[in-house]
DNA sequence: CATGAATGAGACTTCATTCAT
DNA sequence: CATGAATGAAGTCTCATTCAT
């Protein structure tokens, strides 16, 4: 039969491919139920293109990861400049929680294996809570949430709404991520904003 | 090791063990990394003995799935009795977050599994949520944070709540199921105590 | 659990019992898909209580098939006392073949292992051909059959009819073992027959 | 041995090697002593090899029955056409048999698999002594023969005939296809052939 | 660059058989 | 005499990975 290169074939189309056609399926039935055949098979190609440019299973699994935690890190990093924006306090809060909707929409798949499937979703969602641990505490210093809750517990209970309501109500394109954003800090900061608001 | 019986050995004993430590390591390890040959080895017997108590891996794991979801669905039921006992409103729900919290500090692995590895676990935050919806429309119907706020999204973050800090202070030891109850619907309910409480 | 001898329980019965049930399960089944905890729990019995009385698994199989190959040499063996009783030629035959037939009728499910099941059984259609061969040679040394067809061929050939009619005909109660015999011995000795007969 | 592909290697001729040994060894030790092992073993490749080619043993042994019992028909079918080359009642029968002979002893490993040890065999001689059936009542209708006896049992008989006899004659190259074939005829119609030729 | 062919390692499961009671 | 409990040995199958072309 016949081997070697196709027509038409390049390196990079085939392994940005492979890369697609990997998040799409280590997202939708998982890393274990995801095997290196069903990923070359649906980017018509064989197993051992799949090692021209990757490692291993595993490899390109915790690379995926690492993109996914790098590029959340800089998008929270990079909504702390809204400060500068003159954005503070809660909406300063509501304005990172969006970007963060914003990036998980914009990578779907990515956003399903990186904060859902993976063992490194742990160390994703720890980063992000400590980051809003640092923001409330900078930032709403004197509210009465912080009065009545412990920081820690109140960031953690966060990330868990964040983590819940992105499966359900963000990912099914039900609430579109500003929205979500503001419902989120509605029930969250319901009586700072009560105050500001009378 | 010689064939056949061993000395002193009993079967109820065997099969509970076996059960014990399929529950730690799958908790521990998840599905897929846990090894028949690793719940054995960590009962000290065989493989064909896992077959004398348990039908297969898989029954195993859908049956203690099974069992987490019907326990915790018994939990909320006999929670809503609580209704008998003049608990009504934030009270009512408070004492149901204490109810399953209690629920899953004595069984951390369990809920481990169905909480958090299973793919059913998608089936029992569903239930919870539905049932949570269920409670706010009858019992914060005139509620501020029912004005506010998305029934539906409002139970969402909250389940999202609990399953976060199940994983973080729960679990951990760091807050009791109680307190963190507590915590939750100081969170959730902040401008409805400070009105019943002004 | 309860354990040791059960009350009205006799070594013979169990004995006998297992081996019925395990003639009737090899027989429907086959050695291969019959299972020890097949047949003991026919007999409701358990593991142990085979091996008190049979050897082993092929063991048993093995008797089985050398009780039929004996008791179907037997047979035959006194079925050629028949000359005794003055029959000859054709009539002989069909009177050991009515024998043949009713020791299958009367054993149809030892029949299924020993003549259909069991590797042994080309031990024992050879036996049943070469006897026939004797007869043949004996008793129709003139006859136009044997003229005109090699007396070996004939004799496979007829146990072959046996073979197949055995199961098709007669353990399916279509036909007697008198009426077969005799069908079987108008198909091949029609000649010599019509010879006698005119 | 290294892992790979082998020098030399063509996937064919693995695959056709591989079926040539499965037939090999199902026909010498039967079904259940083969194992998957063996077979590879004899084609000098491993397990895995074998799921390459062939979805399961079982799928396996069942398409080479289902090929057996095919072509077999197909036989048949074709032999019936011998009709267009004049060829009528004891003489067609006869043709029809050497055909079946002649496809028998070249191959007579799928023979002994699709004829002597599967289940299906039961399938394919009922296929046979149906067919023969009707050529004996469209071929035979006013022949002594089945004056005598009853078509069914004389069809069965004679299947039976064929069966023993490829075994013990044909395969054993003692008799040829048309030898046998011949002999047959002669057991089974002498009465016909002898008022034909007088 | 890409493929066809192959395999090492290991997972799950089954079954005849055997102790200890 | 009989059982409950256990296991050695082996078989089928899968999957990530790797040669040779």
């Amino acid at each position: 039969m016949a081997r070697g290169r196709r027509v038409n074939s390049c390196g990079e189309k085939s392994k940005k491919l492979l890369l697609e056609k990997a998040i799409e399926l280590f997202s939708t039935y998982g890393y274990h139920q995801t095997k290196i055949s069903d990923i070359v098979k649906s980017a018509n190609l064989t197993q051992p293109t799949f090692y021209l440019y990757f490692q291993s299973k595993e490899t390109l699994f915790n690379d995926l990861n690492e993109k996914f935690h790098n590029e959340l890190t800089e998008i929270f990093s990079s909504s702390t400049n809204d400060i500068n924006n003159g954005k503070i306090g809660i909406d300063l809060i509501q304005g990172s929680l969006t970007h963060i909707f914003e990036f998980f929409i914009e990578n779907p798949n990515l956003t399903k294996i990186g904060f859902y499937e993976a063992e490194q979703s742990t160390a994703v969602k720890e980063m992000l809570v400590s980051e809003l641990i640092h923001i409330l505490n900078t930032q709403l210093k004197d509210s009465n949430v912080l009065k009545q809750a412990d920081a820690t517990i109140l960031a953690e209970s966060l990330i868990g709404s964040v983590e819940r309501l992105t499966l359900t109500n963000l990912l099914t394109n039900k609430t579109s991520p500003e929205q979500l954003a503001k419902e989120i800090c509605m029930i969250y900061f319901a009586t700072e904003l009560s105050l500001v608001h009378s």
